[in-house]
Parts: C-alpha cells; structure tokens; sequence
DNA sequence: GAGAGAACTGATACTTAGTATCGATACGTC
DNA sequence: GACGTATCGATACTAAGTATCAGTTCTCTC
C-alpha cells in the first residue's frame, strides 16, 4: 500500500471526509521534499482558500500525518511525519531535516521527573547543525 | 551588588544607553514573577513605544539579560536570564518555570554528532508538565 | 429521491507578533 | 555650541494564524 493510500485510509477511518482540497493540500504536501509553512502548500494550491490550508494541516497535524518542525528563529514549519513521537536534526544550510528514530529523552524525562518532582508530560527538541554534504561542499569551496 | 546594578553595569561596559525607556523595560522585566511576552512588558510601560520594547528585548536577549521560553503551543515569551545555556521545566498549570542548572543534552549532542555525522551547533529543548504544587492542589481538588 | 443535519468550503475581516521607516530628540565628544 | 550617532515613539506594514459566515456538499434517514 502506498503511502498516500494509508493517508487517506487514516483520515477516512477517522471519520473525516475525503474531500477535493483535502486531496490537494495531501498531495502539496507530498510534493515537499523537506519542511514547508502553510503558505508554501498555498502557493501550491491557490485555489484553496488560506483558513481552509490552516484548518487540513491542523488536521493533519493531530492526526500524526505531519509533524511540527520548529525552526531555530522560532518559526514554525511541517513536515511529512514518521508515526510516533520523534525529533529533528535540521540542516541550517540546506534545510533538510533528518528523523531521529527514538525520542532521546525518554531517559533525560525520567530522571528529571523525579529529581524536580514534576509530572513531565511533553517536551519539545529540536537540534540545529550542519549535514555531512554541507559540511563537505563547505570544505571543497574553502579549499579553492 | 544587586541584579540590576549588575545588568546596568553589563548594558553599560557593552557601550549601549542607559536610557529611561531601557530601565522602564528592565524594570517591567524584573517585576514580572514568571515567563512573559512583549505585551505583558508594554502593559506595565504604557508610555513606551512598542518599537522600542520589542527592539529593547531584543537587545536583552542578545545579552543575555532575559533568555527565550518556547511555549508548548510555539509561542515565544520571555525570562530574567540565570547566565549561561540551560533548559526550562515548564508548568502547564501555573506557568511558573523552572531552570535546569546544566544543560543536560550535551552528552546527546556529542553522541549524535557522532553517530549521524552532524555538526550540531545548537539546539532547542523544553519540557512541559506539572510542578509539585499544582499537582498537591489538584489532588485536594479531586478528593473534595 | 427528498429532506434534514452535519461537515466542509472559500472569502473575508480580524488578531497577534514582530519589523521597517522616519523625523525628532538626546547624548557624547570635540 | 556643533556635529555625528544612538535612541526614541508613532505609524504603517508584514506574516502567521483565527473567527465568522453564508453557501455547498455529503451522508443518513425516511
């Protein structure tokens, strides 16, 4: 099963409906190869109207079909979600985002819950750098 | 020497004015008990252009004075500033945050850097739940 | 198939957070 | 005092997201 079909049985099995804009913003979305804002599905998609684009990727979002990705400067961006909570490694100079497969803080959350007493019941992380390929097109220009 | 003596004498040796407007802000920053936005700081400094309190905030946080507190819902406020990186536990019930002495993910980090071959320059890290106290009072709530 | 009700739509106005611009003013230095 | 720079508040603007609303589409029931 492809992964647009498993969507779309997701978002049926849920109860919502398979409609037209629903389709376009999905297929928008699958068309980005990294992270993208809403207005990037828009530019994509400029028959649909701007609430509607917020609403699906709202959707979308609670239904773990697209994961947050929140930028260094505080903005935030989507993406195309691998199920079950994760983080991000974001390339700060070609922007692409690689998954880490399991959230590394389960550990960190633990102990932090007891030693602070608190009942930890989120967090957010993400970590900023530079990719291998970044770093080595970054070391050819330098070398030249 | 008192905190804001030191921030004075820090805003000084660094070469900006020490002006009217920047010690209504610094003074509106320190009576604030817990995190707070731009807005909270042009409520309590009415008089002051909101230019220049989002500009003047701006300058703090380069400074170091105040620190960033990514809310869970992505919103940014902000801090009085312990020096130096650290992390925040964030009270969901009361708002009230906690700073965490060191910042624990740099063994993470290392690791990562590592096994993913990444360069990681920085990353963003906060945690969400709830603090002893809210917790106390939520149990006496449940049991009356 | 008709009708009712719910889900969904795009358009639009609005809110919130932050930036850009600009002429006025204050300050430091000579 | 003159001059240059830093800073100011007012204001208009932008970007991101929400609220509202009337119209449309879908689904269910009869």
């Amino acid at each position: 099963m492809s992964q647009l079909q498993s969507i779309i049985q997701r978002l049926e099995a849920s109860g919502s409906r398979l409609t037209a804009s629903r389709l376009a913003v999905l297929a928008a979305v699958m068309a980005q190869k990294g992270h993208f804002s809403v207005e990037d599905v828009l530019r994509r998609c400029p028959s649909i109207g701007r609430a509607t684009a917020f609403r699906t990727m709202r959707l979308l979002a609670e239904m773990d079909i697209v994961c947050r990705v929140l930028l260094e400067d505080g903005s935030l961006h989507y993406r195309l979600s691998r199920r079950g909570h994760h983080h991000h490694l974001i390339c700060q100079a070609c922007g692409r985002v690689e998954d880490l497969d399991t959230c590394i803080v389960n550990d960190l959350v633990e102990g932090l819950s007891r030693s602070a007493d608190y009942e930890i019941d989120g967090h957010w992380l993400e970590f900023y750098g530079r990719c291998r390929t970044c770093r080595s097109v970054e070391k050819v220009a330098a070398a030249q």
